[in-house]
DNA sequence: AATGAATGAGCGTTCATTCAT
DNA sequence: AATGAATGAACGCTCATTCAT
């Protein structure tokens, strides 16, 4: 049956992305899967020819998740610093909620989102996917920073596509460091991280 | 001879560098060592009692070459711009240099330092090392910033250490995204990078 | 189909108890396996996913043939000094034929059968399996030397249990110097001394 | 000098014998001699030209010490059982006092001993010795024997050699059960046992 | 007499993948 | 659609031994 089939392969799909971002791609393996989905080596090789085929599906999943929020605009005005903090930390938190809601009641951590990252960055594909991503995040910023500009002149005689750019890099710079550094994978300590780069951000421009 | 046995350690954890920035810690095997020092696994084994050993040697071995700018005072005065980028750049050029210098003839790329990183992020010793480098770097910044201000008031009114701090994000930032967007190891383009994100910074403040 | 994993594993498990036996576990390794099963080292592991675990299941597979007799009633009247050794040395026949007909063509020594024991004696588990057995040695004794005092005076003032013990630990130390003095594996060769140790028992007694 | 030369090679011996009695042969690594020699792999290879060689080395040393006894008379008279019982523990305690001496100060477990005797069993030479000394064992349980019939008609129309033969192959079972069983290396544990043994065999005869 | 550098075979185990059913 | 038996290469690591010093 059809439907059978599309369950099997997105519960192997929810497991998968659990796992690739629990431990990074290379340290999972097909004894993870198969204590995790339930299933046998075959059904997954049924539906995945290869563990780098399993990697690119459950990158695009991933993305119907994630994603839906990267292309779209600022939903609001933005007046303040203040607004400009709310929407962006709500955008954040509603990619972490899709993934969430994505993967079902399991909880999950971000410990190796990264080497989820390392194993894309050698497949073309998925990092052209992931390339556009990034930039789509910066255009987004950069349309928070173009409403914001109209009613601050806090802005005044900045390039708001600077601007963008440069809070983007502060942020993956935050995002590296928490996995470093921190060695965290919590929702929170990404919000709360998120928060304070904002700040500083704002403080120094 | 204590010298010849000194030669061997050193020639391992050049080879050992190399393959770890090159490859990333998990993906360089004993085979890979044994065939780029030309010596037997026992001979490595004799040197390094573990994997791991030979990864923090290897770490502390890094640290001799790039960290010597690390405590440092920025050596001149800084005026404007244009030399607190001067300075920085060269503090950069310097690291490199003296992890080639290390490493002799060979040619370095950089491809895996994160995944080199990744390794050393789940060894508590490293980590300590590595989190107080990093502190060191954002506290040579604000020494610039401190110094740069002197000169000029176009940082008035902002706290160097804010500064420092965003810069040095800005900078994590931009690594990561030549490692994982461009997956480029080379030192020029980490070089023309870096001059582009001081560039940006200044425009923003 | 479930009956060629069967065999297979049952062919395995045979070669397992046949090296364990003449090499001791310890001596055993995986190439040896390989060599005799015809089996790669990946098939050996998907049935038995340790050495450790390959060890305890030989062992219940070698009690499933040798320990039948081992709760057993002696199964005829005992008149005399000339029946008791009968149905002892049967009974020690009756687990050589158990084992040689589950091990079906190969011949098999015995030589190392302590090591495989001294492997048995580091596993909780087995141990305790072992211990039983061993009670249960000494219960078929105790059986045995009830039935001939009802027969002969010469038992006469002497406790059935402290019987049985006793000629129980010559056995085992006949046992274990026909290993370590005689070297040998023979089935004969047991029978042989086993027939000497209970004509010097009833000498004593 | 003669005498460093000799120190070192006593001092590697008993280590080597510590280290068998504790782990048994095949499981003693040069690493564990260097370790608790303190010395380096050259020097003990510099006195002992193979492990085997330091086995049979370490084997001999033994014997100096607990063998002393073993070709001896008993020393007084036996009159009853109690004092036949009084000359054997004595002579058992005296073995172990011997290898305790032996070893200075290092605290003694026989925990490996049938694996110590397993290596020694597959050496024609140090075979013939140990069967030599179990002979010699018998021998004196004989002779222990022959004095005791002289003072009661307890063991009337018995054979001592066949009295001394059943009772030498129930301490050897007594022991082997020791060691699989109870998994002892205690020396009070052996003591206990060899009374055990005793009182049961004249229970019996 | 003693050091320790170096060798290379071997160990038990894990891996992604193939394939007959 | 799904199972799990089988493969064989690769992994990190330990071993007894040799040898130049």
């Amino acid at each position: 049956m059809r439907n059978a089939s599309l369950h099997t392969r997105v519960s192997i799909l929810k497991v998968a992305l659990q796992l690739f971002l629990k431990k990074g791609y290379k340290d999972v393996s097909y004894q993870d899967l198969i204590k995790e989905t339930g299933l046998s080596k075959g059904a997954i090789y049924h539906h995945f020819k290869s563990k780098e085929d399993l990697l690119v599906s459950t990158f695009e999943f991933l993305l119907e998740a994630a994603n839906q929020s990267a292309g779209m605009e600022p939903e609001k005005e933005i007046k303040d610093i203040k607004s400009f903090k709310k929407i962006f930390i709500d955008s954040k938190k509603g990619q972490f909620k899709g993934v969430q809601k994505l993967l079902g009641t399991k909880i999950l951590k971000f410990n190796k989102l990264l080497f989820f990252l390392e194993a894309i960055s050698e497949n073309i594909k998925l990092r052209k996917i992931t390339t556009e991503l990034l930039k789509q995040e910066i255009i987004f910023l950069e349309k928070c920073f173009i409403r914001l500009k109209k009613h601050t002149n806090l802005l005044k005689g900045k390039d708001p596509a600077v601007l963008a750019e440069s809070l983007f890099l502060m942020l993956q710079g935050t995002e590296l460091l928490l996995f470093f550094v921190n060695n965290s994978g919590q929702e929170e300590d990404f919000i709360k991280m998120y928060n304070k780069t904002l700040d500083e951000f704002f403080k120094i421009i």
